[in-house]
DNA sequence: TTGATTTGTCCAACAATGTTGGGATAACGT
DNA sequence: ACGTTATCCCAACATTGTTGGACAAATCAA
């Protein structure tokens, strides 16, 4: 029963914010979440470290999941499909708001 | 001889902008940024720590050092003082753009 | 000059997170 | 039935994060 946020590790702090993003267009699932990640961050990302990294963030009870029903599309399967949950948007906002404060302090030029 | 800029973790992150803010007042050291740290993110942060990840963080070519001389106050040893480098600036830079990209394609209230 | 006090550094060991590549599964179309 | 597509998830490893405390160097006071 801590009384501060969970603290989040920079790659899952990316991986809800992407949860967020992809979910307001449409479920939010593990090639949803990776595009968004990829896309916005600019950088490769691995599939697996997505999946791996949803799975922790669940257990941690910062996202809760359920199966999708299969669309009627080729290949189309049933989809892992995440929300955020009270706690991770609690865990995000202090998240920010420390990175926010510490850029505050820095006064260099172009930073 | 990577063309993205290395990605750094949360805390390194932190840290590095710590000794940043530390850095326009006097030189950033150990003490200094622990402080910096304490009081901008608002949470309990072990000195070992930050030691480690000023360590690591040389030894990836993102700060550089130098030992002071002693100051003549009571037990005032020489401080290890610590400057960011160019590379680090780049990283911090990647690592800003990309959560605020994330951050942009939000919108829950009062994230 | 000896010990107490203060400031500061650094380590060993462990816990948690990040990363990779690929293998498994389930749906579809023909 | 079979190949093709979309998706999920794992095992193994690499890197970061965390803790508590031991050690070192300087000053002060008797």
């Amino acid at each position: 029963m801590s009384l501060e946020p969970i603290s989040l590790g920079e790659f899952e702090q990316m991986v809800l914010l992407a949860v967020l993003c992809a979910g307001h267009e449409a479920d939010a699932y593990g090639v949803n979440v990776h595009a968004e990640l990829q896309a916005r961050t600019k950088r490769r990302v691995a599939r697996g470290a997505v999946y791996m990294t949803l799975d922790r963030l669940e257990k941690k009870g910062l996202l809760s999941s359920y199966l999708s029903v299969p669309t009627p599309e080729r290949g189309g399967r049933a989809k892992r499909c995440y929300r955020v949950t009270k706690p991770a948007l609690d865990a995000l906002r202090a998240s920010r708001r420390a990175l926010l404060n510490l850029w505050d302090g820095v006064r260099t030029p172009g930073i």
